[in-house]
RNA sequence: GGUCCUGUGGCCGAGUGGUCAGGCAGCGGAUUGCAAAUCCGUCUACCCCGGUUCGAAUCCGGGCAGGACCUCCA
């Protein structure tokens, strides 16, 4: 079966062709770096890294973007309200620099935490504000854009195809008018793309005055600039769709003339034990927060990766317990594949492996349906421990989860035993058990092996003998 | 008001007409010195009311509940 994603686009299933064969030019909203980013954000920032990881996993070169956007947009509405930037600086007495720098930090600690690898661009919108410039003039001079009081506007009357991603297209944005006119702007929805305002505490010198760049401006400007005028996938929330996406092919279409995007993908929102996270229910949580209650960042990462992007999700604590019981199953396969010593091989382990990577493949290819895409990997092993495999064979089940989690990213074993020594006397205190053991002196083995576990170290008794692993 | 989405067992979460999702948790058994790991068996479903159909979680109608977007919250 093809690759197929659903595009918001078109509001249907499509097979995936890249502009070019082999390649794919994937832009990713990222976070404005005002506060911690929250799971919810991960949630968009895990629909970028399982999709480059799955192309990875199919051969395809991966070009990925990622915004850093420390310009803020402003609070209230276009034209009102405080900078968020400048808000959250104020609040925490220091200057908008430091504040985007400071969570830019952050941010990248927390995917890091998240085993999220790393795009291959993350530019900042305050360094390409000279091409944001550019693509104003542009559409200034393609006639999309004009001029009025101290700011520049994208005229939407001139681009016949506004609403094609969101369906708000101008006559049904009228009907359901919720805004006052602007003063200067010719049309209601028209949106600005240059702000002249000398009294912004973060601003540049334009043609048009000083001030700043309107926000849908830096998604289209370094879109084109990293990956060209038109890409494959360009990904973000739900609430992206309108305006800013919208807006976005409005831009960029009107100053190249060419497609925008082919794919658009969008996450739906996850909520936080059955109700919408917000501030005010204080279920409003950033990584941090999840991590100081002791939650693992794999259970975490698993927990948002289990659902599908384009369902709503609950995000509850119990089933981060359940995905950490998971990763631990996928953890567990890991190291009992690793112990194992018997000899021969079974003709039935590689058709196991075969099916088991088509059927995930099926499944992924179809729109990312990793739910059941994951039941086949569970499945595959099951039927692995009931055949009760070689040391040869059981290197090849393990190579075969080990590049399943290319694309999911959760285990955590990789140096497990051998990887770090014990110490002497622990290694001691293991070989005196074992002594023990054999003498049938149960007490004593029991003692040492609770004491070992007072210090971290869990040991299991297995056919193949005594195994360890920090707890 | 306009456009749209969701409602599955203790918890997550697949499944779009008829056969097992899967994970976690529970219970019983096998194995184990006892544990761990593993295997086997097993319980708890399809928001409500109608309708279509030989047969519906799945299609249709009507409710109820929750949610998204309609100018900057992923």
């Amino acid at each position: 079966m093809a690759l197929t994603f659903y595009n918001t686009l078109t509001n249907r299933k499509e097979e995936f062709a890249p502009v070019e064969p082999g390649t794919v030019r994937m832009y990713n909203c990222g976070p404005t770096v005002y506060m911690f980013p929250h799971i919810g954000n991960f949630r968009a920032f895990m629909l970028a890294d399982l999709l480059r990881r799955y192309f990875e996993y199919k051969g395809l070169e991966v070009t990925q973007v990622m915004n850093i956007t420390d310009v803020g947009h402003l609070t209230d509405d276009a034209d009102e309200g405080e900078d968020k930037l400048e808000e959250a600086a104020r609040k925490e007495k220091k200057d908008p620099w430091q504040i985007a720098a400071f969570y830019t930090d952050a941010f990248f600690e927390d995917i890091d935490a998240l085993n999220i690898r790393r795009a291959t661009h993350y530019p900042r919108a305050t360094e390409h504000v000279e091409e944001m410039i550019e693509t104003v003039k542009r559409l200034l001079e393609n006639g999309h854009a004009y001029r009025s009081g101290d700011c520049v506007y994208y005229d939407v009357t001139s681009f016949p195809e506004y609403g094609k991603l969101s369906g708000n297209t101008l006559d049904r944005l009228r009907a359901g008018a919720r805004l006052d006119v602007h003063p200067d702007k010719r049309d209601p929805h028209d949106f600005a793309l240059w702000i002249t305002d000398p009294n912004h505490i973060m601003k540049w010198d334009s043609p048009w005055g000083v001030g700043y760049p309107g926000w849908h401006l830096e998604c289209s400007t370094m879109t084109q600039k990293y990956l060209g005028d038109t890409i494959d996938i360009h990904t973000g929330g739900e609430d992206n769709i309108f305006p800013h996406h919208e807006c976005e092919i409005a831009q960029a279409e009107g100053a190249t003339g060419k497609p925008f995007v082919n794919y658009w993908m969008h996450v739906r929102h996850l909520f936080v034990e059955g109700e919408k996270m917000s501030k005010s229910l204080g279920n409003f949580y950033t990584l941090r927060d999840l991590l100081d209650r002791g939650l693992d960042p794999m259970a975490i990462r698993y927990t948002l990766l289990a659902s599908h992007y384009r369902q709503p999700m609950n995000f509850t604590f119990d089933a981060v317990e359940a995905a950490a019981g998971a990763v631990e199953r996928l953890n567990e396969f890991i190291r009992n594949m690793r112990a194992k010593s018997g000899e021969g091989e079974d003709p039935r382990v590689g058709e196991l492996i075969d099916t088991m990577k088509a059927d995930f493949e099926r499944e992924m290819d179809d729109d990312l349906n990793i739910a059941p895409a994951l039941a086949h990997l569970f499945e595959f092993i099951r039927q692995v421990y009931k055949l009760d495999v070689g040391a040869a064979d059981a290197r090849r089940c393990a190579e075969a989860v080990r590049e399943i989690d290319a694309v999911l990213g959760v285990l955590t074993d990789e140096g497990a035993e051998g990887g770090d020594a014990l110490d002497a006397e622990i290694e001691a205190l293991i070989e005196e058990r074992q002594q023990a053991r054999a003498e049938r002196d149960y007490a004593r083995a029991d003692a040492i092996r609770d004491d070992l576990a007072a210090r971290g170290i869990i040991l299991k008794d297995t056919p193949e003998g005594v195994r360890w692993e920090r707890k």
